[in-house]
RNA sequence: GGCGACAUCGCCAAGUGGUAAGGCAGAGGUCUGCAAAAUCUCCAUCCCCGGUUCGAAUCCGGGUGUCGCCUCCA
């Protein structure tokens, strides 16, 4: 099993801390808005990392943060004028029926940041007592000069920052890439008392808090998007080394960014797109499909097209499903036979190098093809049936499979078209063209395709 | 200015020294009253130039182009 880590910029090894065990944590949605395809990517994908680490044996906890208080929570609290739990509490039942809805499982442990406080205070205390923060006028600041590690994780020294960096000058930080620990509440904003004053927690706390808690001082797998390279995880970074004084975790992984159309995706351009949208017009197993075709640290693009490409592909998965008539068997226990081990070998050898899902996927297709195979051996197609859905589940695909394959036709209007296939027979002996051709086209329009074939005509719900 | 990523068939996309996976689209055959479906078959030498090597899409150098981070944006 090899991982790319940012932290040394190429492909290691995994050893977990613990033998047997992963521990990772990736970091969740800040509840202020739906999110768009864009976060969806790390959700997805982080989701998708843990399937496989269990599927391989392991014994996984997986955190994910939600991050229940923030300055954009605030302004968008603000701008409704309502309190702003209002605000979180919608859009955290928004993020967990979104995530759901794409056929994301979610992690084990969730908490919020709002829940922690606490615990957020006593770590910032921790690092004020050590001097690595200092307080000012009710906030408190990390102070980067004094840890020499600062900008291992995003290759950067300070020195070069500084250059031509634009950083909003602040008078009270020792030096302008200090980062905010607390921040001393105005009136009417949420607060917590706190040694410094009333105020809130900065954002950059609550991960390693939240990480620490729940898998140790030092875990496996911290994850997330690219941008959170910098600021966001070399500062949780640097918060671990000042006050635990080793790693946060032994592997960074990022995912890679989504573009619109060739362009970056940005609420200036206005060329976002919410998950809930897309969901409106694609399955979700469009989406997911289009996110595994590529590898998770590459660059994206995302346009109208790529997701009608996408939906074709999964169709076919779900039509060679079709031809055996997969939920028949879908219980039977099954053995992967020798025939098929080398597209198992070819799977797992894919995901565990830096997780390839494109090449996952291409497995897919290559068991799909058997299955629909019409002159195989049909124990083959249904052993083929198999492993195509349990690879296809650690990917987050079949999910849902009885609701997709199911014909949900009932028994009356099953029978009323068989007759209208008997008229349109009757038709076709006469020769009567016309209309053996608008029974045909008529029930196209209701979207029932005929489909005349050598052993008779059958019928096809479009 | 600093740091980094990427450039492979019409489109999407694997590949990290041994002679180009897969998907979508397309072409042809079979089947068919027509059509659709099904099925079989076909479909690239890897941005440019130079180098290393028996051998490079893969390594090195130089171009060109695209993109990202350095602004609490995944």
């Amino acid at each position: 099993m090899k991982i790319y880590n940012t932290m040394t910029r190429k492909k290691e090894e995994f050893v977990p801390v613990e033998a047997g065990k992963v521990k990772m944590y990736s970091c969740g949605p800040t509840v202020y808005n739906y999110f768009h395809i864009g976060n969806a990517r790390p959700f997805l994908f982080f989701d998708v990392v843990k399937n496989y680490f269990r599927y391989i044996g392991y014994d996984v906890t997986y955190v994910q943060n939600i991050t229940d208080i923030d300055d954009k929570i605030i302004n968008k609290a603000n701008e409704e004028g309502i309190p702003f739990e209002k605000v979180t509490e919608k859009y955290i039942k928004a993020f967990l029926d979104d995530i759901k809805a794409l056929g994301i499982v979610g992690a084990d442990i969730q908490p919020k940041a709002t829940d922690v406080i606490e615990e957020i205070i006593a770590f910032i205390d921790k690092m004020v007592e050590i001097e690595a923060a200092y307080a000012v006028n009710g906030d408190v600041y990390f102070a980067v000069d004094k840890l020499p590690q600062y900008g291992s994780l995003s290759g950067r020294k300070l020195e070069d920052m500084q250059a031509g960096a634009r950083i909003q000058e602040n008078t009270q930080k020792r030096n302008p890439y200090d980062f905010t620990l607390w921040k001393a509440s105005k009136p009417g904003e949420p607060k917590w008392d706190s040694p410094w004053g009333e105020g809130r927690p900065g954002w950059h706390s609550e991960c390693v808090v939240m990480s620490c808690a729940n898998l140790g001082e030092t875990f496996d797998i911290h994850g997330g998007g690219i941008d959170l390279v910098f600021p966001h995880h070399e500062n949780e970074l640097a918060q671990a080394y000042a006050v635990n004084k080793k790693p946060l975790c032994n592997y960074w992984m990022h995912n890679g960014f989504i573009n619109i159309e060739g362009e970056k995706m940005s609420k200036s351009l206005n060329n976002f797109f919410t998950l809930r949208d897309v969901l409106k017009k694609y399955d979700s197993e469009a989406v997911r499909f289009f996110f595994l075709s590529k590898h998770y640290r590459s660059p994206i693009d995302y346009n109208t097209g790529i997701l009608d490409e996408s939906e074709k592909a999964v169709k076919n998965f779900y039509k060679a499903l079709e031809k055996v008539d997969y939920l028949s068997f879908a219980d039977e226990s099954y053995e992967v036979s020798d025939a098929l081990v080398k597209f198992k070998d070819k799977f797992v050898k894919a995901m565990d190098d830096d997780f390839n899902s494109a090449i996952a996927i291409a497995t897919l297709f290559d068991l799909a093809k058997i299955v629909g195979k019409a002159s195989e051996d049909m124990q083959l197609r249904k052993d083929a049936a198999h492993l195509m859905v349990e690879l296809g589940r650690v990917l987050g695909f079949f999910a849902d499979i009885e609701t997709k394959l199911s014909n949900d036709m009932n028994q009356i209007s099953e029978s009323l078209i068989n007759l209208l296939i008997t008229y349109r027979n009757d038709a076709k002996k006469d020769k009567n063209w016309v209309l053996a051709d608008r029974i045909r086209d008529d029930l196209l329009a209701l979207k029932v395709q005929l489909l005349d074939t050598k052993d008779g005509t059958v019928y096809k719900l479009l």
